[in-house]
DNA sequence: TTCGTTGGACAGTGCCACTATCCAAGCATC
DNA sequence: GATGCTTGGATAGTGGCACTGTCCAACGAA
């Protein structure tokens, strides 16, 4: 298909699929000759992934051609694809190292994932974006002074633990093993937006339900 | 204190401050006099609350904005502002009715709702922010072929409802009536940050388990 | 041949979260 | 009381980002 019509099945404007293009997150279609390029399903599975990367699961477009390239790298196995791809993805400004609060908070959330026996996790402490995202969280929590229980953390945690057994049961389940790489890094883009509507939706249901009728006219 | 200590004490640049104060998220310092303005530990508290709203939770200046007008109007009865602040916050783009898709992730999402018993949400349903993001999300999913069993996404609503429990609780036992809104806002907008790393730390612990060693180097 | 269409290059736009500059009033010290 | 640094407020400017609009030469159907 040519580049009006991949516009039109996708939804995407003409000008912002050359963007796309320009930036690197879809390869270039088929030149047929100087001033026509052929494109194909691929290509619009693909503009659709980047669509809603960066509109469901606000990706920034760099990040999004960062993780895509992770996801495309064939010369590494499928494990250190799909990590590389989820390394790549929070932007969480760094933690201020001195902060106490940030200190504070790195010592909970050591505590925590002994206490869960993520001994990978542990392994990976010091690196992992998502730690990193975590600690920052916790210590802004900390610092408006909201002192919890660990073992709050701790349910917390478990509960995301059932979520991440399902998402992976889902890919293993339903996505061929050259999607799965694709399947897992949307795993953790697409759903979690889901998980925060969902978490919203139930907060507003156990609001009501505790306090009264649900208000918001 | 003034200005200078304000910004010293919650580590944000003056001139960030003066943005905040012109934009209506913090309100002015008692003036002295035509020169010098005091302030007290309320707009310190307040600064770190705007601050965390704004980094750890992405949420827009305009929004925190308006979220902040409902926390802080005090001629509404409580869960009404609670509802108001959460109605004020998510921005996704709007479904577009007329796609299959979205057409499609609306009765998947009503039918999850009814096997919920979720009533509340039931009736908001035309309205809540927070269920258009589901639709959305929802959609973005389907639009890339995965067609998953309608008992996952029970299963993780109930997951996200555990969590809701969690968060409601925890105000419950440790705001007063008078933070309790405030407390509440913040459950959704930095708990969100936090459970979502969470989710992420627990994908990369899973996956470990399952395929191997953690990988990422 | 004509004329609308196509893909690519490149410049421009709009929004947003700051950030830098000015200025006159305060205050501190001499 | 003069000098000079600081302060708060007003205003303009910056940089990043995700597009978007314009131009142009090459196609290609009529």
């Amino acid at each position: 298909m040519r580049l009006a019509e991949l516009s039109e099945r996708s939804g995407v404007p003409i000008a912002t699929i050359k963007y796309y293009l320009r930036e690197g997150l879809l390869t270039p279609g088929r030149q047929i000759n100087a001033r026509t390029a052929e494109y194909d399903e691929d290509h619009l599975r693909r503009l659709r992934l980047v669509r809603a990367m960066i509109q469901v699961g606000r990706v920034p477009v760099a990040t999004v051609r960062e993780v895509l390239g992770h996801v495309d790298d064939d010369s590494l196995p499928r494990t250190i694809r799909l990590g590389a791809a989820l390394w790549a993805l929070p932007q969480v400004p760094e933690p201020d190292e001195e902060d106490e609060y940030v200190r504070g908070a790195h010592e909970v959330a050591d505590q925590l994932l002994e206490s869960l026996g993520w001994s990978n996790a542990q392994a990976l402490v010091t690196i992992s974006p998502s730690y990193r995202s975590l600690v920052v969280a916790m210590a802004a929590l900390r610092r408006l002074g909201y002192d919890w229980d660990p073992q709050l953390l701790l349910a917390y945690a478990r509960l995301m633990h059932g979520a991440a057994v399902l998402d992976l049961d889902f890919v293993e389940t339903h996505a061929s093993e050259a999607e799965k790489v694709e399947t897992a890094v949307l795993g953790a883009i697409l759903v979690e937006p889901m998980l925060q509507a969902l978490h919203r939706l139930a907060q507003e249901e156990e609001s009501a339900r505790r306090y009264g009728f649900g208000d918001q006219e």
